[in-house]
DNA sequence: TCTGGGGTCCTAGGACCC
DNA sequence: TCTGGGGTCCTAGGACCC
């Protein structure tokens, strides 16, 4: 049997109260990029009714009424506070599998006779002393009851945050709690179909019919099933797969309407995109572009996406920008108000296995040495410290980020001040 | 005024092969 | 009545995840 542990390790409201104690027992709400929508919520924050994936400006008369504390979201200090909590799950647990930026499943089987539920709380201690992150903790046989579970934990106390849904007599009641929809695997659409079958919690869709399942939701409805049941069909999976694609894509912070600035912003992302591939040892065959206008608003919508096949694998910004460039020139239109765009590079293949072309000119090696040099100063001194002048200087489109925390563990002029 | 970003997996259908 | 059978590869689109 293996056993699940599903950790929610940090949510984003957390790491914010945790440099910024004043937060506790207040109402707080972090917010997408751009400031757009909710994506987390303190306990104080749920009970205003605030539902997930809100957007910002409908709460506003919410907001002022009860003093919400919002924040725009941090990456870079979650990301790091992410990483202190697994690394502090590698020394105490047996095999982990980092499967987001909040949540991680360890692999229990070989604690077979240990108290399941006692050592989560040890490792709910442990983070929390060594971190200072509040995790919730859910144990069951499969991953997707571990999920379950960890849903049923963070409803618990603070004191307590850890469920074990190994024991098959409590577990049929605490199935039959969950909405459908809760159940991981099962989104809007699938939802739907279950509720007007008559399936509208995680025990009547257990014990549904398997034929009728892979008829309408194929394999992938059918693991859900049998993962319900305990039997388990998605491993843990310890060595992160490697890539296959790769995506910069923002929304601006106002309407962009010319294609200097669209092309601007194109670069920034192909940039940030080629930066992302060197730090995996990628390289990429083909380059997309696409940009599109703000499909909320009543006006002339427009999207299009230009894909470029290159020829060579590359991670090699000048060279992605060179092509990225010419992409948006291409798919420009005139006359739209353009809210987004993005860069996409995918057949991604490892950089050393890359076989020049015979016709290539391109001086391959020292384009490889600039990038390196690149990329250390911008690690040493700050992301885009040193970038091409295609990306633009005042980037008047950014998105917005008006209420931003500061980077307090990873830039030193950004540390937090301790008063005496 | 204001509505996120970055991914994966699966399936169906068409083209093509012997 | 009955229209070969079996296979691969590719793509677009749908569904889901955090």
């Amino acid at each position: 049997m293996s056993i699940g542990n599903n950790a929610r390790l940090l949510d984003y409201v957390s790491c914010e109260r945790l440099f910024n104690p004043k937060l506790e027992e207040q109402p707080v709400i972090v917010l997408s990029n751009n400031d757009g929508c909710t994506i987390a919520r303190s306990n104080e924050a749920k009970k205003l009714g605030i539902q997930m994936g809100v957007p910002a400006f409908k709460l506003r008369q919410l907001i002022q009424d009860h003093n919400i504390q919002v924040y725009s979201s941090n990456y870079t200090l979650y990301g790091d506070l992410s990483s202190r909590v697994m690394a502090t799950l590698d020394q105490l647990a047996p095999a982990v599998e980092v499967y987001s930026i909040d949540e991680a499943f360890l692999d229990l089987s070989t604690l077979k006779n240990h108290d399941l539920s006692a050592y989560g709380q040890h490792l709910r201690s442990t983070v929390h002393q060594w971190t200072g992150i509040p995790v919730s903790i859910g144990i069951g046989p499969t991953k997707t009851l571990a999920k379950i579970a960890n849903r049923l934990a963070k409803k618990l106390s603070e004191a307590e945050g850890v469920w074990n849904l190994t024991n098959c007599t409590e577990s049929l009641q605490a199935l039959a709690s969950i909405d459908v929809e809760d159940v991981w695997g099962i989104g809007r659409q699938y939802a739907k179909l279950l509720r007007a079958n008559g399936m509208s919690n995680a025990l009547q869709l257990r014990d549904a019919d398997q034929r009728w399942i892979k008829q309408k939701m194929g394999v992938v409805g059918l693991r859900i099933v049998l993962e319900l049941g305990g039997m388990s069909c998605i491993p843990i999976e310890l060595c992160p797969q490697p890539k296959k694609m790769t995506c910069v894509s923002r929304s601006f912070g106002r309407p962009v309407e010319s294609l200097a600035e669209l092309q601007e912003a194109v670069a920034t992302y192909a940039s940030r995109a080629a930066e992302k591939l060197r730090r995996d040892g990628l390289a990429a065959w083909v380059l997309t572009v696409f940009v599109n206008t703000n499909r909320f608003q009543d006006e002339p919508q427009y999207y299009n996406c230009s894909t470029t096949y290159l020829p060579v694998a590359t991670s090699d910004t000048a060279e992605l920008l060179g092509y990225a460039l010419r992409a948006t020139e291409a798919i420009f239109c005139a006359g739209y108000r353009y809210k987004k765009a993005g860069v996409l590079l995918s057949e991604l293949v490892p950089a050393q296995v890359v076989q020049a072309n015979f016709f290539d000119e391109r001086e391959r090696h020292r384009a490889q040495k600039l990038m390196q040099v690149m990329d250390q100063i911008n690690a040493q001194m700050g992301a885009q410290t040193l970038k091409f002048a295609a990306a633009g200087i005042k980037q008047p489109w950014q998105v917005k980020s008006e209420r931003k925390s500061k980077r307090f563990t990873t830039c030193w002029s950004e540390l937090p001040v301790a008063k005496a």
